[in-house]
DNA sequence: ACCTCCGGGACTCCCCGTTAGT
DNA sequence: ACTAACGGGGAGTCCCGGAGGT
């Protein structure tokens, strides 16, 4: 096993890519530092060569897990080929799909971590603070027509907090029925709304 | 100290209380059981003279939780001498006020819980299903208009959605000032929405 | 089975009785009220029909340990055909006997209690403080010879002394041949004492 | 706080000392593990990393009361400048010293764990009398003449009898004025005897 | 970087003294 | 007087975060 920088830099990010996976899956109090260290390959014991402590750990995972989605949809919107509107439209719908529903691992922690940010460190705080910041000025970017940046902006907020209300509560939902009907009917309003 | 079954009932629920208000505002992992009897005014020994386990604790202080706040929403609905619109917007306000973001040990459990839901119990999520449901009909009752029903059950469940999503994310937020940006722009696009 | 004022006098008795041989053989901690009861022929339940609380019970269980024993021996001084010195010979030597060194139920308290009764309630340790100065008149009363009052009484209290401490020391010691030559040992000595 | 090997030994050391000085006050029975470990400046959850058991801490807790004290008297010995005659006078007044009667947590563990002893383990019953025999050991060393070792052993056994008689009737007693009577005149039988 | 282990705290189980209700 | 059960608290187990030592 190799000793160097680059090796030590990989192990980081890698506990860092674990964690902010597992953080959203199962809360940030919901899976410990040994687990965290075996699904990285690593050992219990070596986690203090790269973390403080666990608390900062939490603060890189958080920050990560949130900017992580982010890269994603700001590739898609500078390599994107289809009109902004189109765009738009599939990153609802994206959103609001069962598959990021049910895929907490790789999903949006604007959502899946929102409690926990809530009663977090002010580091994570900032990070989402920033994240919520960036995707309102994304759906800013991506709504059609001339109207004031001002009205624009309001439906963008007022988006992004159907998406994620409609999201948090199609998880905690016991009814499969009913947690697809708050997510399509969200979707459906939501087109109708930033149209 | 009392020991009849009356003062039983007694401590039962209070333990229920408190323990609904504290996951509310540390979630259900951020306190332990001997905090929350001391809290009731006992200690942990007896806790198991009334719940099985924590987990049927937790399930039931889930389940007021999220009971509490429906039967103040529906009493006043019950009461109310103003007329049905003016009381959904009254319900709106309050839902995004200031207070009710900070106010978490006596907040809708339905945003405040609803990550902690999500990785509980089958119970809870029952409860958290069929509170669901009565908000949404709630609202549905409540709106004005003539429009169909499902037209308004759609409209009902993209307004819950708002409410939830901006409240989760405006105490999620770090900074003051979008965070009250959040909840005013919710408040008007909501009543755009439900009007 | 009878609920008349005797019945319960002597449920109170057979109670007491219990008590005072469980506690020198177990200690005041060693045994608990349901035992006490079981061992009476009663149920936990009634206990309180006879005792304001535990320690109700222990401060007359002490008491009763306490004089008990000396009962028998003033009995025997009253009934006594033998000789005073004699007796007193017989006193020591029941005293330092393997039998009472083993049968703590029926030992005198005055030893076997001595640590509980200082860690114990005044009325227990009033009681005890009586005990052993009637037992240091006895002596006084059974000792031969035109000494002096000051002098016997002295002798009196030394002679106590020895006989709790080997009797104390021959029950913690493992050794059985240790034992008998403490018990033995001060049997001799204490003749000479005494003498 | 350290986690290494010497902190774990000092730490180890501490409880037992705590322990061993509790347990002579308050009897083996009268404090619990949590109180034991907060004395020492630990918590509860620590505990079974130094012992299996409770009784484990038991045995050893009174193994070293008993040896505490003779490591003084031992080396007052060893380094006395004076007469063994005068030494013996000297641990026999302080024995029968109110100090001693009082000082229950740094007193003669013969005489305040005695009762305790005869109901703990082997373990520990096998350090009493080991310990009883080095002070009976100590008394010959230390009487004056040329009597037969086996009168000063008689001599030694009845005066250990009579200190720990002494001390045990003294602290049970309730009325100061008799508790020093019996320790005054044990001590001065107790110089007659040891002449 | 791994292994080991310490200290901490939560949880569970069980017993004890005590009290209501029958 | 008995049954049942409550509140208190102790012992023991487990796991987590964290700190040596190899």
């Amino acid at each position: 096993m190799g000793h160097s920088k680059a090796d030590k830099d990989e192990s980081h990010g890698r506990i860092v890519r674990v964690a902010s996976a597992r953080f959203r899956e199962s809360g940030v109090d919901g899976i410990g530092v040994a687990d965290l260290m075996k699904e990285a390959g690593l050992t219990h014991g070596g986690f203090y060569r790269h973390f403080a402590s666990r608390d900062e750990l939490v603060g890189e995972a958080i920050e990560r897990a949130l900017t992580e989605g982010a890269k994603s949809a700001f590739d898609a919107e500078a390599h994107a080929k289809v009109s902004k509107p189109a765009l738009l439209i599939a990153l609802v719908e994206w959103y609001l799909s069962t598959a990021h529903r049910d895929g907490l691992a790789t999903s949006c922690a604007v959502t899946s971590l929102a409690g926990d940010v809530a009663r977090s460190t002010d580091r994570a705080r900032t990070a989402y603070t920033r994240q919520v910041g960036e995707y309102i000025e994304l759906f800013i970017r991506l709504m059609a027509g001339d109207k004031p940046k001002k009205a624009k902006r309001a439906k963008a907020i007022a988006a992004w907090s159907m998406l994620v209300g409609a999201v948090s509560m199609s998880r905690a939902v016991n009814d499969d029925k009913v947690s697809r009907e708050i997510l399509q009917t969200a979707a459906v309003e939501l087109k109708a709304l930033l149209a």
